[in-house]
DNA sequence: ATTGTAAAAGAGCGATCGCTTGGATATCCA
DNA sequence: TGGATATCCAAGCGATCGCTCTTTTACAAT
């Protein structure tokens, strides 16, 4: 049934995924993605279709592999305080991780295509929402199984810890020092701390 | 002394980094530029160099004008807790302010050419540093005028209110739910009462 | 081994990119 | 008012953009 493709998939978009998170959309040309993906432009037109095509492939792909592997664990039945320490602490040293300044693939598409893709809005509030179910998740089994103190709902925390979150992929991918990182990573912590029951 | 500029240096330096703001760097094309600005090619490149400086430009104006006007009430030698209320009240209804999406020209900068130009780190990197040095200074004044309470001393917050900020930023640009916002302002609202003596 | 078929390869499409140039125009000084 | 001079204006520069075509090549089914 004639040739059989050379590439595969999955590992091209990966290479696509990370050359759009590195560089961004708009800075990212075509003969960058095929010299990167080892694809000939025909074979990117025929397997996606567009430019802006692959790029949403490279989205989900984030989504699905990075974004899971990050937060999966919050999203979890049994999700609790340990998982959100671990989240918050992990991304405290963000500056030291992401040495190379991607930041968040997600929050670079959110700022650079919000205003003329409508799809965009779509994508980023899913994503913005997926950040608060997971802590409100994680935050709602520690309140139901009375390890937060009487009067903290957890709600606030659940909307303060994305917004925290995406100002340190900011400052990631801006270079800022990652002490700052650091601190607004453990003042968050704090915050967590603040409403966890002692000795729970 | 040959012919008069037709233009305003200010008033075409604005209309650049409302365009920039709206649409970001590499979306905006020279073509665009000049016809917002209503000047000429030769003109623009007479006056600015290049559309690499004229961005320089208008991120220098809107931190002047625009980014000054939202947080010089923090770097004022009398701010204290009331200044930061109204900046975090203020950006907690960012939803509404924010309807055409734009969100923070200098968070859009960062994102977008965050590894390209390494001038872009030391402008997000003193982006930052100027954010928390302002909430620095309100809280600083706070302390000394004893309006904090003993344990606090308010080092914390002055680096989770920038991140704070920078997400919220991020989420008015992607146009999630003003909701959201509204609740991660509140929740750093009610972190910084959470230090303030009562009564003070 | 032969043949049908789909992918690889690379030249190149029209359009647009950032930017420049030459002649027309308007303003300032004498 | 008459040059001198700097700006305006439109046309268009080479380069690159996203994308497509034709030819060549290699695999799969017979």
């Amino acid at each position: 049934m004639g040739r059989a493709k050379t590439y595969d998939r999955d590992v091209v978009t990966e290479r696509a995924m990370l050359l759009f998170w590195e560089r961004g959309y708009h800075a990212t040309s075509t003969r960058d993605l095929t010299d990167a993906m080892g694809v000939n432009p025909y074979s990117l037109y025929a397997e996606f279709g567009s430019k802006e095509a692959l790029y949403a492939a490279a989205i989900d792909r984030y989504e699905a592999t990075v974004f899971q592997g990050h937060f999966g664990a919050l999203e979890a039945s049994g999700a609790s305080i340990e998982e959100i320490r671990a989240v918050l602490d992990f991304f405290g040293d963000m500056g030291i991780h992401d040495v190379d300044r991607r930041g968040c693939l997600l929050c670079n598409a959110t700022t650079e295509l919000a205003p003329s893709a409508e799809q965009s809005q779509l994508l980023s509030a899913r994503f913005v929402r997926r950040l608060n179910g997971a802590f409100g998740n994680a935050l709602g089994n520690a309140r139901a199984a009375g390890r937060l103190s009487d009067g903290a709902s957890g709600d606030g925390l659940a909307a303060l810890f994305p917004s925290v979150l995406l100002g340190i992929f900011v400052m990631a991918r801006g270079g800022v020092d990652g002490a700052v990182l650091r601190a607004a990573a453990d003042q968050a912590l704090a915050q967590l701390e603040a409403v966890v029951r002692v000795g729970a």
